[in-house]
DNA sequence: GCGACAG
DNA sequence: ATCTTGTCGC
């Protein structure tokens, strides 16, 4: 696969993106993860379900993968989007939104991780990222506090969000089938810490794939 | 040309 | 992502 080739790809699904979100009521939340096994170069990917106001695990899928590509910035979907699509197919119980860790529009080609397997499935994700694509201003020191991410054409593209008061904040986008004020307002909801529920227990589950 | 660059 | 000890603070 060549690189050219996979940015057009990028640039064309991510005119098929929707910041648009249809639905009533959250009910169901997802997370996913991903862990690696270097011995066997696996890819883990672990999506984990919480039923809403609770927080309570109605189910867990992973799926296991031999890595497709090395880690190349900007292209992370190719190497961790074919694993998420597989455990995503085997959810018996849907989220409503799903969480992912990486980003969604906050993205060179506004194709990032959290995009890509939204469009790929049409359902609706929101890219939470560790690390920014774009320069960003901090928010205020409080939970909740939030600033706007812009891309360099000045396009909105994402979030800076103060999940945790007083703790480096996350980088949210939206996926897919949704849009900036509720990917927000999602995100804030599931975070007690730094990283929001649903990714953190994606996060140990992954791992757990290896043991 | 050189460095930066989600996980 | 992953390899890793102690340490500061709520």
């Amino acid at each position: 696969m060549n690189l050219k080739k996979a940015a057009q790809t990028q640039q064309r699904l991510s005119s098929r993106i929707k910041l648009q979100w249809n639905k009533k009521k959250l009910n169901r939340i997802g997370g996913a993860d991903f862990s690696y096994d270097p011995d066997h170069n696996y890819v883990c990917a672990c999506i984990v379900v919480n039923q809403l106001p609770q927080f309570e695990i109605i189910e867990i899928q992973t799926a296991v993968k031999k890595v497709p590509i090395p880690y190349i910035p900007g292209f992370l979907a190719f190497r961790e989007g074919p694993a998420f699509l597989q455990a995503f197919r085997k959810i018996i119980n849907k989220p409503d939104v799903t969480l992912v860790d990486g980003n969604g529009i906050a993205h060179p080609r506004k194709m990032g991780l959290a995009a890509f397997v939204g469009v790929i499935l049409d359902i609706s994700t929101i890219g939470c990222a560790k690390s920014p694509f774009f320069p960003f201003i901090s928010p205020g020191k409080q939970r909740g506090s939030h600033t706007s991410i812009l891309k360099s054409d000045n396009e909105k593209v994402g979030i800076c969000l103060r999940t945790c008061s007083g703790v480096k904040p996350i980088f949210v986008s939206p996926g897919h089938k949704i849009d900036f004020l509720h990917s927000r307002e999602f995100v804030l909801k599931c975070s007690r810490f730094r990283v929001p529920h649903p990714l953190r227990e994606a996060h140990r589950f992954s791992r757990k794939s290896f043991e």
